[in-house]
RNA sequence: GCACAGGUGGCCGAGCGGUUAAUGGCAGCAGACUGUAAAUCUGCCGCUCCUUGCGAGCUACGGAGGUUCGAAUCCUCCCCUGUGCA
């Protein structure tokens, strides 16, 4: 995937950095562990700093001092998970900050406009996450109104696209700008949304990438699998195919190897923060008595920074401490192991590399 | 020595005659986290037993007595702690 800021390896796992930062871990250390592409969100700087500061000082990339490819999500999904602060109408959204209660607005074309400033590599259209569950009549009208939007994001971007322009060897290179698949877990329903943002291609015009959303929103997981497995061969295997919000270590492979390129999930860092670390041996609670005085390494098969350094019982030390380094150890572990996976995968799928 | 203020479950700290094994918080134990309102949230947290139930028994609010149908809560004495004055 050949991005202004990174020639990107697929199929690919892209950590979250919600405000400008993948939490606990620093720019460099992302770097080491090999993340080629992170995720950050539009609702999220929007309201803090504010995107146009962020435009004034050189984009998202050089404020958090981020060299290498960034995406940023369209504020969707926060659409969704405040759903106690906003109103959602044809036009957009109304909400209320959920840090000091003001009044908001986004539609398709505001949200573009943010990740436009920001300057991500990748834009995500503005999309409705469709709750779970949903009754049929529900995600219909969640489905028409993302497809709306999705056809004035793209609208939007095509004419302003061109704002944001990095030139390398290559020529000059531009932001892209991903539809997002919804439908709630109505096959037909996501059928009929894949194919009619494929439509929306003609003349070559159309989306860079489909990402498939609405997941891992409480349905069970083999749901999940099953209408990925229906939605991605109705999307072009030439364009990146995206879906957002998953998942497990176990599922993260699956996807992969079902033909997924990206995917994105809070669960390594979050998990991490929370003392859960993701290990060849399956979970490992490190808050756990039982690791009081293990001087073994979190994951013996696991030759990260973390596991090649520190014990389990350094790091339910810190857990139990409270100190700051155990948020940072955990996430850099679980975060290696995580693009782990994908690069095991991307070898196995590309033997010659 | 005198005067106040106090002594409550591992710790801090409510309660000040009866749904009180005793509010809270911390610590401890276990669990959950899937396009991040998350370094968050949930459950357990005196002991024993079992048919694990808004179950049974036991032991508990410095100590010993007392008042009362009933006391962590009221009274008496004692012990201890803090502060002030000698």
């Amino acid at each position: 995937m050949h991005l202004p800021h990174r020639t990107v390896e697929t199929p690919v796992f892209m950590p979250v950095g919600t405000a400008g930062s993948v939490k606990a871990v620093a720019q460099d250390v992302l770097e080491s562990l090999g993340a080629e592409i992170i995720l950050a969100n539009t609702y999220h700087l929007y309201l803090r700093p504010g995107h146009e500061a962020i435009k004034r000082m050189g984009g998202l990339h050089r404020f958090m001092s981020w060299p290498r490819a960034l995406l940023t999500d369209s504020g969707g999904f926060q659409v969704f998970s405040l759903s106690g602060l906003r109103k959602v109408t044809d036009d957009g959204v109304s909400f209320r900050s959920h840090l000091d209660g003001s009044s908001h607005s986004f539609t398709p074309e505001h949200s573009v406009d943010v990740q436009i400033a920001l300057g991500a590599d990748i834009c995500m259209a503005f999309d409705e996450c469709t709750e779970y569950p949903a009754v049929r009549s529900r995600a219909m009208e969640s489905l028409r109104l993302t497809m709306a939007w999705a056809r004035r994001s793209l609208d939007h971007f095509r004419s302003h696209r061109d704002e944001v322009v990095w030139r390398d060897e290559l020529g000059d290179r531009t932001q892209s700008l991903f539809g997002i698949v919804q439908g709630g877990m109505y096959r037909d329903l996501r059928r009929e949304s894949a194919e009619r943002l494929v439509e929306m291609d003609q003349s070559g015009s159309g989306f860079d990438g489909y990402a498939i959303g609405g997941l891992s929103v409480g349905e069970p997981r083999e749901l999940t699998m099953e209408i990925v497995a229906e939605v991605l061969p109705l999307l072009p295997a030439n364009k990146p195919r995206y879906v957002m919000g998953v998942g497990y270590p176990d599922e993260i492979e699956l996807y992969a190897r079902m033909g997924v390129d990206m995917m994105d999930c809070v669960l390594p860092t979050r998990a991490a923060r929370h003392g859960l670390l993701f290990t060849s041996e399956g979970r490992l609670n490190i808050k756990g008595k039982a690791f009081a005085e293990d001087q073994g390494p979190p994951d013996p098969a696991c030759d990260c920074m973390v596991c090649r350094r520190y014990s389990r019982a350094y790091l339910r030390h810190l857990m139990q401490a409270g100190e700051a380094l155990s948020g940072t150890l955990n996430t850099i572990h679980n975060l290696a192991y995580y693009l782990g996976i994908m690069e095991r995968v991307r070898e196995s799928l590309h033997p010659e590399g």
